[in-house]
DNA sequence: AGTGAACTCGAACACTGTACGAGACCCCCG
DNA sequence: CGGGGGTCTCGTACAGTGTTCGAGTTCACT
Protein backbone atom coordinates (compact mmCIF):
# COMPACT_ATOMS: atom_id res chain seq x y z
CA UNK A 1 0.00 0.00 0.00
CA UNK A 2 3.18 1.96 0.53
CA UNK A 3 1.90 5.75 0.05
CA UNK A 4 5.25 5.87 -2.62
CA UNK A 5 7.17 8.84 -2.97
CA UNK A 6 5.95 11.52 -4.96
CA UNK A 7 7.81 14.33 -5.32
CA UNK A 8 7.56 17.91 -7.61
CA UNK A 9 10.55 16.87 -9.82
CA UNK A 10 8.73 13.75 -11.32
CA UNK A 11 5.85 15.64 -12.58
CA UNK A 12 5.90 18.33 -15.59
CA UNK A 13 5.43 21.58 -14.96
CA UNK A 14 2.56 23.22 -16.17
CA UNK A 15 2.37 25.39 -19.54
CA UNK A 16 1.86 29.35 -18.79
CA UNK A 17 -0.81 31.35 -20.90
CA UNK A 18 -1.28 34.07 -18.97
CA UNK A 19 1.34 36.12 -19.30
CA UNK A 20 3.31 36.76 -15.32
CA UNK A 21 1.80 33.14 -14.56
CA UNK A 22 3.92 29.99 -14.88
CA UNK A 23 5.72 28.14 -12.18
CA UNK A 24 8.84 29.80 -13.39
CA UNK A 25 7.93 33.35 -12.54
CA UNK A 26 5.82 31.89 -9.27
CA UNK A 27 8.79 30.52 -8.03
CA UNK A 28 10.73 33.69 -9.39
CA UNK A 29 8.47 35.78 -7.13
CA UNK A 30 8.72 33.50 -4.27
CA UNK A 31 12.16 33.96 -3.75
CA UNK A 32 11.81 37.69 -3.65
CA UNK A 33 9.10 37.04 -1.21
CA UNK A 34 11.55 34.68 0.74
CA UNK A 35 14.35 37.22 0.69
CA UNK A 36 12.80 39.99 1.54
CA UNK A 37 10.98 38.84 4.53
CA UNK A 38 12.10 35.41 5.52
CA UNK A 39 10.30 32.20 5.51
CA UNK A 40 7.06 33.58 7.91
CA UNK A 41 6.53 36.14 5.05
CA UNK A 42 5.45 33.96 2.50
CA UNK A 43 1.87 33.07 2.29
CA UNK A 44 -0.06 32.26 -1.00
CA UNK A 45 -2.20 35.29 -0.51
CA UNK A 46 0.81 37.80 -0.34
CA UNK A 47 2.60 35.99 -3.35
CA UNK A 48 -0.62 35.86 -5.28
CA UNK A 49 -1.31 39.51 -4.86
CA UNK A 50 2.51 40.11 -5.75
CA UNK A 51 1.84 38.73 -9.10
CA UNK A 52 -1.73 40.07 -9.65
CA UNK A 53 -3.54 36.71 -9.13
CA UNK A 54 -5.87 35.15 -6.90
CA UNK A 55 -4.24 33.16 -4.71
CA UNK A 56 -6.13 30.21 -4.97
CA UNK A 57 -4.34 30.93 -8.82
CA UNK A 58 -1.51 29.60 -7.64
CA UNK A 59 -2.24 25.50 -7.27
CA UNK A 60 -3.21 25.12 -10.62
CA UNK A 61 0.76 25.32 -11.04
CA UNK A 62 1.91 23.83 -7.55
CA UNK A 63 0.27 21.41 -5.89
CA UNK A 64 0.91 22.90 -2.57
CA UNK A 65 3.02 25.11 -0.32
CA UNK A 66 5.50 22.76 0.39
CA UNK A 67 6.02 21.80 -2.99
CA UNK A 68 6.30 25.60 -3.47
CA UNK A 69 9.28 25.60 -0.91
CA UNK A 70 10.97 22.74 -2.41
CA UNK A 71 10.95 24.18 -5.58
CA UNK A 72 12.41 27.52 -3.62
CA UNK A 73 14.95 25.66 -1.75
CA UNK A 74 16.34 23.99 -5.01
CA UNK A 75 17.41 27.71 -6.58
CA UNK A 76 19.28 28.22 -3.27
CA UNK A 77 21.61 25.03 -4.55
CA UNK A 78 21.76 26.66 -8.30
CA UNK A 79 23.91 29.34 -6.57
CA UNK A 80 26.07 26.66 -5.29
CA UNK A 81 29.33 26.23 -7.49
CA UNK A 82 31.54 23.70 -7.76
CA UNK A 83 35.17 24.46 -9.02
CA UNK A 84 36.49 22.05 -11.43
CA UNK A 85 39.05 20.10 -9.71
CA UNK A 86 41.17 18.99 -12.39
CA UNK A 87 42.00 23.02 -12.73
CA UNK A 88 42.80 23.86 -9.58
CA UNK A 89 43.01 20.61 -7.44
CA UNK A 90 40.60 18.84 -5.26
CA UNK A 91 41.54 20.70 -2.10
CA UNK A 92 40.98 24.20 -3.26
CA UNK A 93 38.07 23.59 -5.38
CA UNK A 94 35.98 22.04 -1.87
CA UNK A 95 37.63 25.06 0.10
CA UNK A 96 35.66 27.51 -2.76
CA UNK A 97 32.73 25.46 -2.69
CA UNK A 98 32.52 25.22 1.21
CA UNK A 99 32.66 29.18 0.96
CA UNK A 100 29.93 29.58 -1.97
CA UNK A 101 27.33 27.20 0.15
CA UNK A 102 27.83 29.16 3.22
CA UNK A 103 27.16 32.18 1.13
CA UNK A 104 24.29 31.05 -0.60
CA UNK A 105 22.97 30.13 2.62
CA UNK A 106 23.67 33.51 4.45
CA UNK A 107 21.79 35.17 1.14
CA UNK A 108 19.16 33.13 1.81
CA UNK A 109 18.17 32.56 5.24
CA UNK A 110 14.93 30.81 4.93
CA UNK A 111 16.98 28.18 3.19
CA UNK A 112 18.49 26.98 6.34
CA UNK A 113 15.40 26.48 7.90
CA UNK A 114 14.39 24.23 5.00
CA UNK A 115 17.64 21.96 5.32
CA UNK A 116 15.95 20.48 8.61
CA UNK A 117 12.57 19.76 6.96
CA UNK A 118 13.01 18.87 2.69
CA UNK A 119 15.77 15.91 1.24
CA UNK A 120 17.74 18.45 -1.30
CA UNK A 121 16.21 16.15 -4.24
CA UNK A 122 16.04 18.79 -7.17
CA UNK A 123 17.42 19.04 -10.66
CA UNK A 124 19.85 22.03 -9.19
CA UNK A 125 20.57 20.21 -5.82
CA UNK A 126 21.77 16.90 -8.19
CA UNK A 127 23.80 18.82 -10.34
CA UNK A 128 25.85 20.50 -7.48
CA UNK A 129 26.01 16.37 -5.85
CA UNK A 130 27.07 14.63 -9.08
CA UNK A 131 29.59 17.91 -9.57
CA UNK A 132 30.82 17.08 -5.73
CA UNK A 133 30.99 13.29 -6.01
CA UNK A 134 33.52 13.60 -8.97
CA UNK A 135 35.42 16.36 -7.18
CA UNK A 136 36.07 13.87 -4.14
CA UNK A 137 36.56 11.12 -6.46
CA UNK A 138 39.25 12.97 -8.40
CA UNK A 139 40.99 13.49 -4.85
CA UNK A 140 41.58 9.90 -4.66
CA UNK A 141 38.52 8.46 -3.04
CA UNK A 142 36.71 5.40 -4.32
CA UNK A 143 33.44 3.59 -3.63
CA UNK A 144 31.50 4.58 -0.21
CA UNK A 145 34.30 6.47 0.09
CA UNK A 146 33.31 9.81 -2.09
CA UNK A 147 30.06 9.63 -0.79
CA UNK A 148 30.94 9.65 3.07
CA UNK A 149 34.17 12.19 2.59
CA UNK A 150 31.29 14.51 0.24
CA UNK A 151 28.51 14.07 3.33
CA UNK A 152 31.91 15.33 6.04
CA UNK A 153 32.47 18.50 3.95
CA UNK A 154 28.37 19.34 3.42
CA UNK A 155 27.65 18.49 7.15
CA UNK A 156 30.70 20.86 8.41
CA UNK A 157 29.55 24.04 5.83
CA UNK A 158 25.80 23.28 6.89
CA UNK A 159 26.15 22.85 10.55
CA UNK A 160 28.65 25.80 10.98
CA UNK A 161 26.25 27.87 8.90
CA UNK A 162 22.66 26.49 10.05
CA UNK A 163 23.04 28.27 13.69
CA UNK A 164 24.78 31.51 12.00
CA UNK A 165 21.98 32.40 10.53
CA UNK A 166 19.75 31.27 13.47
CA UNK A 167 21.45 33.98 15.43
CA UNK A 168 21.81 36.54 12.76
CA UNK A 169 17.67 36.07 12.56
CA UNK A 170 17.33 36.33 17.02
CA UNK A 171 19.50 39.21 17.29
CA UNK A 172 19.69 40.91 14.32
CA UNK A 173 22.72 41.71 12.47
CA UNK A 174 21.93 45.62 12.61
CA UNK A 175 21.07 46.58 16.06
CA UNK A 176 24.31 44.55 18.08
CA UNK A 177 25.48 45.90 20.76
CA UNK A 178 28.88 44.58 21.74
CA UNK A 179 28.76 45.26 25.58
CA UNK A 180 24.75 44.36 25.87
CA UNK A 181 25.74 41.24 24.49
CA UNK A 182 28.59 40.53 26.85
CA UNK A 183 26.02 41.31 29.62
CA UNK A 184 23.54 39.12 28.61
CA UNK A 185 25.73 35.94 28.00
CA UNK A 186 27.78 36.34 30.97
CA UNK A 187 24.52 36.94 33.23
CA UNK A 188 22.93 33.52 31.09
CA UNK A 189 26.61 32.08 32.06
CA UNK A 190 27.50 33.03 35.69
CA UNK A 191 27.33 29.80 36.73
CA UNK A 192 29.81 28.11 33.94
CA UNK A 193 33.57 29.21 34.91
CA UNK A 194 34.92 28.00 31.79
CA UNK A 195 32.79 29.70 29.53
CA UNK A 196 32.88 32.84 31.29
CA UNK A 197 36.19 32.88 30.55
CA UNK A 198 35.21 33.13 26.81
CA UNK A 199 33.34 36.26 27.68
CA UNK A 200 36.03 38.45 29.05
CA UNK A 201 37.79 37.96 25.48
CA UNK A 202 37.51 40.59 23.05
CA UNK A 203 35.41 38.07 20.57
CA UNK A 204 32.10 39.81 20.98
CA UNK A 205 33.62 43.17 19.15
CA UNK A 206 33.25 42.00 16.11
CA UNK A 207 31.43 38.60 15.87
CA UNK A 208 31.61 38.38 11.75
CA UNK A 209 35.01 38.38 12.00
CA UNK A 210 35.43 35.97 14.75
CA UNK A 211 32.72 33.47 12.84
CA UNK A 212 34.53 33.86 9.58
CA UNK A 213 37.63 32.62 11.49
CA UNK A 214 35.83 29.82 13.10
CA UNK A 215 34.83 28.95 9.36
CA UNK A 216 37.82 28.78 8.29
CA UNK A 217 39.86 27.27 11.21
CA UNK A 218 37.10 24.45 10.95
CA UNK A 219 37.64 23.90 6.93
CA UNK A 220 40.70 23.34 7.38
CA UNK A 221 40.39 20.82 9.70
CA UNK A 222 37.79 19.02 8.31
CA UNK A 223 40.06 19.18 5.16
CA UNK A 224 43.26 18.07 6.89
CA UNK A 225 41.17 15.23 7.92
CA UNK A 226 40.45 14.35 4.78
CA UNK A 227 43.77 14.04 3.27
CA UNK A 228 44.97 12.16 6.26
CA UNK A 229 42.19 9.43 5.16
CA UNK A 230 43.36 9.26 1.66
CA UNK A 231 46.83 8.81 2.98
CA UNK A 232 46.10 5.87 4.87
CA UNK B 1 16.70 52.20 21.56
CA UNK B 2 17.90 49.23 20.75
CA UNK B 3 14.89 46.60 21.13
CA UNK B 4 17.63 44.53 23.57
CA UNK B 5 17.94 41.51 23.89
CA UNK B 6 14.93 39.40 25.88
CA UNK B 7 14.46 35.87 26.42
CA UNK B 8 12.90 33.28 28.39
CA UNK B 9 16.06 32.41 30.44
CA UNK B 10 16.47 36.14 31.96
CA UNK B 11 12.88 35.95 33.43
CA UNK B 12 11.63 34.14 35.97
CA UNK B 13 9.28 31.32 35.96
CA UNK B 14 6.26 31.76 37.63
CA UNK B 15 4.75 29.70 40.77
CA UNK B 16 2.31 27.26 40.19
CA UNK B 17 -0.50 27.11 42.01
CA UNK B 18 -3.54 24.80 40.14
CA UNK B 19 -2.14 21.15 40.31
CA UNK B 20 -0.72 20.21 37.01
CA UNK B 21 0.53 23.58 35.91
CA UNK B 22 3.69 25.18 35.89
CA UNK B 23 6.30 26.21 33.38
CA UNK B 24 7.91 22.84 33.85
CA UNK B 25 4.57 21.12 33.34
CA UNK B 26 3.72 22.32 30.17
CA UNK B 27 7.43 22.00 28.82
CA UNK B 28 6.78 17.93 29.91
CA UNK B 29 3.61 17.99 28.21
CA UNK B 30 4.94 20.19 24.90
CA UNK B 31 8.06 17.70 24.96
CA UNK B 32 5.52 14.51 24.51
CA UNK B 33 3.29 16.04 22.12
CA UNK B 34 6.66 17.04 20.03
CA UNK B 35 7.33 13.73 20.20
CA UNK B 36 4.72 11.95 19.43
CA UNK B 37 3.07 14.05 16.59
CA UNK B 38 6.45 16.11 15.55
CA UNK B 39 6.89 20.27 15.41
CA UNK B 40 3.64 20.87 13.41
CA UNK B 41 1.50 18.54 16.10
CA UNK B 42 2.18 20.88 19.10
CA UNK B 43 -0.58 23.63 19.49
CA UNK B 44 -1.63 26.22 22.39
CA UNK B 45 -5.13 24.74 21.83
CA UNK B 46 -3.90 20.83 21.90
CA UNK B 47 -1.56 21.61 24.60
CA UNK B 48 -3.93 23.14 26.29
CA UNK B 49 -6.48 20.17 26.21
CA UNK B 50 -3.53 17.96 27.27
CA UNK B 51 -3.21 19.63 30.62
CA UNK B 52 -7.12 20.07 30.58
CA UNK B 53 -6.49 23.80 30.55
CA UNK B 54 -7.82 26.41 28.47
CA UNK B 55 -5.35 27.43 26.04
CA UNK B 56 -4.75 30.73 26.93
CA UNK B 57 -4.41 29.87 30.22
CA UNK B 58 -0.92 28.66 29.25
CA UNK B 59 -0.08 32.51 28.32
CA UNK B 60 0.37 33.01 32.29
CA UNK B 61 3.37 30.97 32.26
CA UNK B 62 4.60 31.53 28.82
CA UNK B 63 5.02 34.42 26.86
CA UNK B 64 4.03 32.93 23.78
CA UNK B 65 4.83 29.80 21.86
CA UNK B 66 8.46 30.40 20.73
CA UNK B 67 8.86 30.77 24.46
CA UNK B 68 7.65 27.43 24.96
CA UNK B 69 9.65 26.04 22.09
CA UNK B 70 12.89 27.19 23.39
CA UNK B 71 12.32 25.36 26.70
CA UNK B 72 11.57 22.71 25.05
CA UNK B 73 14.39 22.79 22.70
CA UNK B 74 16.83 23.00 26.15
CA UNK B 75 15.51 19.84 27.29
CA UNK B 76 16.95 18.50 24.10
CA UNK B 77 20.34 19.70 24.98
CA UNK B 78 20.05 18.32 28.86
CA UNK B 79 19.97 14.70 27.16
CA UNK B 80 23.22 15.15 25.93
CA UNK B 81 26.03 13.89 27.80
CA UNK B 82 29.88 14.85 27.97
CA UNK B 83 32.41 12.32 29.52
CA UNK B 84 35.09 13.49 31.47
CA UNK B 85 37.98 13.89 29.41
CA UNK B 86 40.37 13.22 32.14
CA UNK B 87 39.24 9.99 32.24
CA UNK B 88 38.83 8.74 28.73
CA UNK B 89 40.97 11.04 27.14
CA UNK B 90 39.81 13.57 25.18
CA UNK B 91 39.45 12.18 21.90
CA UNK B 92 37.03 9.42 23.21
CA UNK B 93 35.16 11.91 25.03
CA UNK B 94 34.63 13.83 21.84
CA UNK B 95 33.26 10.75 19.91
CA UNK B 96 30.81 9.81 22.18
CA UNK B 97 29.46 13.02 23.00
CA UNK B 98 28.94 13.34 18.86
CA UNK B 99 26.99 10.15 19.07
CA UNK B 100 25.14 11.18 21.67
CA UNK B 101 24.21 14.25 19.91
CA UNK B 102 23.18 12.51 17.18
CA UNK B 103 21.07 10.14 18.97
CA UNK B 104 19.40 12.87 20.97
CA UNK B 105 18.41 14.59 17.64
CA UNK B 106 16.92 11.51 16.38
CA UNK B 107 14.84 10.66 19.20
CA UNK B 108 13.27 14.44 18.96
CA UNK B 109 13.15 14.87 15.46
CA UNK B 110 12.01 18.34 15.72
CA UNK B 111 14.47 19.58 17.32
CA UNK B 112 15.96 19.22 13.65
CA UNK B 113 14.09 21.92 12.58
CA UNK B 114 14.59 24.13 15.86
CA UNK B 115 18.40 24.26 15.49
CA UNK B 116 17.81 26.45 12.35
CA UNK B 117 15.26 28.72 14.06
CA UNK B 118 16.95 29.21 17.54
CA UNK B 119 19.72 29.84 19.54
CA UNK B 120 20.78 27.45 21.87
CA UNK B 121 21.18 29.83 25.11
CA UNK B 122 19.10 27.89 27.74
CA UNK B 123 21.01 26.79 30.88
CA UNK B 124 21.17 23.35 29.69
CA UNK B 125 23.18 24.06 26.27
CA UNK B 126 24.96 26.54 28.53
CA UNK B 127 26.16 23.31 30.70
CA UNK B 128 26.96 21.33 27.86
CA UNK B 129 28.60 24.10 26.06
CA UNK B 130 30.88 24.59 29.30
CA UNK B 131 31.64 21.10 29.76
CA UNK B 132 32.66 20.95 25.92
CA UNK B 133 35.04 23.82 26.10
CA UNK B 134 36.74 21.72 29.09
CA UNK B 135 37.03 19.45 26.66
CA UNK B 136 38.77 20.92 24.04
CA UNK B 137 40.73 22.85 26.41
CA UNK B 138 41.77 19.26 28.23
CA UNK B 139 42.61 18.08 24.80
CA UNK B 140 45.45 20.88 24.59
CA UNK B 141 43.41 23.70 22.71
CA UNK B 142 44.15 27.29 24.03
CA UNK B 143 42.11 30.75 23.44
CA UNK B 144 40.19 31.01 20.85
CA UNK B 145 40.99 27.65 19.29
CA UNK B 146 39.31 26.11 21.97
CA UNK B 147 36.02 27.73 20.77
CA UNK B 148 36.65 26.84 17.31
CA UNK B 149 37.48 23.28 17.61
CA UNK B 150 34.38 23.33 19.81
CA UNK B 151 32.27 24.58 16.91
CA UNK B 152 34.15 22.21 14.59
CA UNK B 153 33.01 19.21 16.22
CA UNK B 154 29.44 20.38 16.43
CA UNK B 155 28.83 21.42 13.21
CA UNK B 156 29.62 18.49 12.04
CA UNK B 157 27.20 16.49 14.30
CA UNK B 158 24.74 18.87 13.32
CA UNK B 159 25.40 19.11 9.48
CA UNK B 160 24.70 15.37 9.63
CA UNK B 161 22.42 14.92 11.83
CA UNK B 162 19.90 17.58 10.42
CA UNK B 163 19.60 16.24 6.89
CA UNK B 164 19.13 12.63 8.05
CA UNK B 165 15.99 13.86 10.05
CA UNK B 166 14.69 15.71 7.52
CA UNK B 167 14.84 12.66 5.19
CA UNK B 168 13.47 10.35 7.74
CA UNK B 169 10.36 12.81 7.81
CA UNK B 170 10.05 12.57 3.99
CA UNK B 171 9.84 9.14 3.70
CA UNK B 172 9.31 7.22 6.86
CA UNK B 173 11.68 4.80 8.02
CA UNK B 174 9.04 2.25 8.26
CA UNK B 175 7.64 1.61 4.56
CA UNK B 176 11.29 2.35 3.18
CA UNK B 177 11.11 0.37 -0.12
CA UNK B 178 14.70 -0.12 -1.57
CA UNK B 179 13.58 -0.85 -4.99
CA UNK B 180 11.01 1.73 -5.25
CA UNK B 181 13.82 3.95 -4.11
CA UNK B 182 16.45 3.08 -6.42
CA UNK B 183 14.29 3.84 -9.05
CA UNK B 184 12.34 7.24 -8.16
CA UNK B 185 16.20 8.55 -7.41
CA UNK B 186 17.64 6.61 -10.50
CA UNK B 187 14.73 8.61 -12.49
CA UNK B 188 15.97 12.23 -10.89
CA UNK B 189 19.12 11.24 -11.39
CA UNK B 190 18.81 10.24 -15.03
CA UNK B 191 21.60 12.93 -16.52
CA UNK B 192 24.19 12.46 -14.21
CA UNK B 193 26.52 9.64 -14.68
CA UNK B 194 28.55 10.10 -11.64
CA UNK B 195 25.59 9.96 -9.33
CA UNK B 196 24.14 7.51 -11.33
CA UNK B 197 26.97 5.23 -10.78
CA UNK B 198 26.13 5.23 -6.91
CA UNK B 199 22.59 4.01 -7.73
CA UNK B 200 23.48 0.34 -8.37
CA UNK B 201 26.20 0.10 -5.67
CA UNK B 202 23.79 -1.55 -2.67
CA UNK B 203 23.78 1.11 -0.65
CA UNK B 204 20.27 1.52 -0.43
CA UNK B 205 19.48 -1.69 1.04
CA UNK B 206 20.16 -1.01 4.60
CA UNK B 207 20.00 3.00 4.63
CA UNK B 208 20.24 3.06 8.67
CA UNK B 209 23.40 1.28 8.62
CA UNK B 210 24.90 3.25 5.26
CA UNK B 211 24.67 6.55 7.28
CA UNK B 212 26.34 5.19 10.73
CA UNK B 213 29.30 4.32 8.55
CA UNK B 214 28.95 7.80 6.82
CA UNK B 215 28.92 9.42 10.27
CA UNK B 216 31.59 7.36 11.87
CA UNK B 217 33.76 8.02 8.40
CA UNK B 218 33.21 11.90 8.90
CA UNK B 219 33.85 11.88 12.42
CA UNK B 220 37.35 10.09 12.40
CA UNK B 221 38.01 12.83 9.58
CA UNK B 222 37.20 15.75 12.54
CA UNK B 223 38.91 14.49 15.14
CA UNK B 224 41.75 13.57 12.90
CA UNK B 225 42.19 17.20 11.23
CA UNK B 226 41.74 18.26 15.08
CA UNK B 227 44.43 16.42 16.09
CA UNK B 228 46.86 17.59 13.43
CA UNK B 229 46.13 21.02 14.35
CA UNK B 230 46.67 20.12 17.83
CA UNK B 231 50.20 18.97 17.25
CA UNK B 232 50.56 22.13 14.96
C1' DA C 1 -15.41 41.41 55.61
C1' DG C 2 -12.82 43.59 52.17
C1' DT C 3 -9.13 44.38 49.08
C1' DG C 4 -6.01 43.15 45.73
C1' DA C 5 -3.22 39.95 43.60
C1' DA C 6 -3.00 35.47 41.25
C1' DC C 7 -4.90 32.87 37.97
C1' DT C 8 -8.36 30.86 34.36
C1' DC C 9 -10.46 31.08 30.14
C1' DG C 10 -14.31 32.23 26.52
C1' DA C 11 -14.76 35.21 22.81
C1' DA C 12 -12.85 37.51 19.17
C1' DC C 13 -9.33 38.94 15.62
C1' DA C 14 -6.41 38.47 12.01
C1' DC C 15 -4.23 35.27 9.86
C1' DT C 16 -3.00 30.69 7.56
C1' DG C 17 -3.29 26.61 3.67
C1' DT C 18 -6.29 24.62 0.74
C1' DA C 19 -10.94 22.08 -1.47
C1' DC C 20 -14.49 23.10 -4.27
C1' DG C 21 -17.01 24.60 -7.91
C1' DA C 22 -18.70 28.12 -10.81
C1' DG C 23 -17.41 30.82 -14.49
C1' DA C 24 -14.41 32.55 -18.39
C1' DC C 25 -11.61 31.85 -22.25
C1' DC C 26 -10.21 29.64 -26.52
C1' DC C 27 -9.26 26.10 -29.96
C1' DC C 28 -10.87 22.40 -32.69
C1' DC C 29 -14.23 19.53 -34.87
C1' DG C 30 -18.59 18.71 -36.98
C1' DC D 1 -21.60 28.65 -37.36
C1' DG D 2 -22.59 25.88 -33.00
C1' DG D 3 -21.01 23.53 -29.69
C1' DG D 4 -17.92 20.78 -26.66
C1' DG D 5 -14.11 20.23 -23.85
C1' DG D 6 -9.90 21.38 -22.11
C1' DT D 7 -7.25 25.18 -19.73
C1' DC D 8 -7.14 28.44 -16.44
C1' DT D 9 -8.89 31.96 -12.80
C1' DC D 10 -10.59 32.89 -8.43
C1' DG D 11 -14.50 33.92 -4.74
C1' DT D 12 -16.18 31.52 -1.12
C1' DA D 13 -15.78 28.66 2.62
C1' DC D 14 -13.68 25.68 6.20
C1' DA D 15 -10.87 24.30 9.67
C1' DG D 16 -7.23 25.56 11.87
C1' DT D 17 -3.49 28.78 13.88
C1' DG D 18 -1.23 32.27 17.68
C1' DT D 19 -2.46 35.77 20.54
C1' DT D 20 -5.12 39.94 22.93
C1' DC D 21 -8.47 41.40 25.94
C1' DG D 22 -11.17 41.62 29.65
C1' DA D 23 -14.47 39.58 32.58
C1' DG D 24 -14.72 36.22 36.01
C1' DT D 25 -13.02 33.22 39.80
C1' DT D 26 -10.24 31.94 43.77
C1' DC D 27 -7.60 32.84 47.69
C1' DA D 28 -4.37 34.83 51.19
C1' DC D 29 -3.88 38.55 54.15
C1' DT D 30 -5.13 42.75 56.50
Amino acid sequence: MSKSFTSVWLREPRKATTPGRSREEIVRAALELLDEEGLGGLSMRKLGAKLSAGATSLYWYVANKDELLELAYDEVWAEMIVPDPDEVGWREAASVLAYGMRQAMLRHPWSADLLGRLPALGPNAMHVADKMRRLFKVAGFSGLDIDFANSTLTAYVFGMTIPEVAWNAAIGVENYDPDEMRASVTKAAAQFPDLLERMHMDSYDDPQAVRAMAFDFGLVSVLDGLERRLAA
